[in-house]
DNA sequence: TTGCTAAGTCTTGTTACGCAACTCTGAAGG
DNA sequence: CCTTCAGAGTTGCGTAACAAGACTTAGCAA
């Protein structure tokens, strides 16, 4: 009946709603590419690997959310390229913090494969996920969770709701 | 022949192997919900309305990959928790960035349906991805790509690849 | 005996995805 | 003019992932 997962669009989460614009893994891993430099349909493909019928759904997508912006830049014959959007860019600190991730717990002896180098301050670094109030680390030990003000009427006071948001 | 999704475990990047683990839409999910403070199985099937093998499926994944440790909290009759690990805990950071998009991009009027609480300076605040040697945000625009210890060596020479990490 | 909860498994059906082949358009080569 | 090539897809086929819901197992409780 309904085989398709289902939407978290609706859901009152930003990580929730993310996912499922993002949350499969091509998604990602396109626009990792779009940040190396790749805008062209083929490039992509020949990249990545991602099967041409799902590459097109996929660039579909990021378009119809906005992430990405396809313009033709030449029209005989007609060719196109895939551009970050402002909130496509937005992205990439996401990225750097999953990186950071991985290079901690899924690199092997050798080291990182890739590391980052910030041009503001000129030196390899890694991405580091701070509070924006004092600038210290963000972690789950401490930091909590609560409902803001974009959370729904009608379940603010529901008892399995409200516990949740009152403590671990 | 091969309907599955490729691995990306092998890749040389971070990225891709951090989303051949959690590249899925419910792993990020259960994470969440690990956060929350869920351990049991019928907790995060209630929470987030996953299909119970689907679940299963995951669970196990996400314990085979070190994310969660399975305990047996209680013998007769037998009942299990599933906690984060370290490896696991250390992905929340990855989820507020993804929060953070999400709050930016893709809430309504009413605003951020969560907020986050940093104890450690008592203050409402959201996650920023920083440059961990200056602490300035890292940005698409500010940020270039590096290959790292453990790029494998048959490739540091390949003309295509060399090409992508000489600027973009 | 019936019922309840936790933690799964099993069955069935649909869909997402990989793979490869094909299409379409316009240019380029001989 | 005929053939070939490249970019950007679309189409057809087969398999595996997933959702939904029923069933199972184990122990306890009324």
């Amino acid at each position: 009946m309904s085989p398709a997962r289902p939407s978290f669009a609706n859901w009152p989460c930003s990580i929730a709603r993310t996912v499922d614009v993002l949350g499969d893994a091509w998604s990602s891993l396109l626009l990792r590419e779009a940040f190396y430099g790749s805008s062209r349909f083929e490039e992509f493909q020949r990249e990545l690997g991602i099967a041409r019928n799902t590459l097109t759904d996929r660039l579909r997508r990021l378009v119809d959310e906005g992430l990405m912006e396809k313009r033709r830049y030449e029209s005989e014959p007609p060719r196109y390229e895939y551009v970050l959007t402002e909130k496509g860019r937005d992205f990439f600190p996401v990225l750097a913090a999953l990186s950071r991730w991985g290079d901690r717990w899924l690199a092997g002896e050798e080291g990182a494969p890739v590391t980052l180098h910030h041009d503001t301050c000129d030196h390899d670094a890694h991405a580091e996920v701070v509070c924006s109030a004092c600038g210290e680390p963000m972690r789950s030990e401490n930091t909590s969770v609560r409902m803001g003000p974009g959370y729904p009427e009608h379940l603010r006071t529901r008892p399995d709701i409200v516990r949740r948001f009152t403590q671990t």
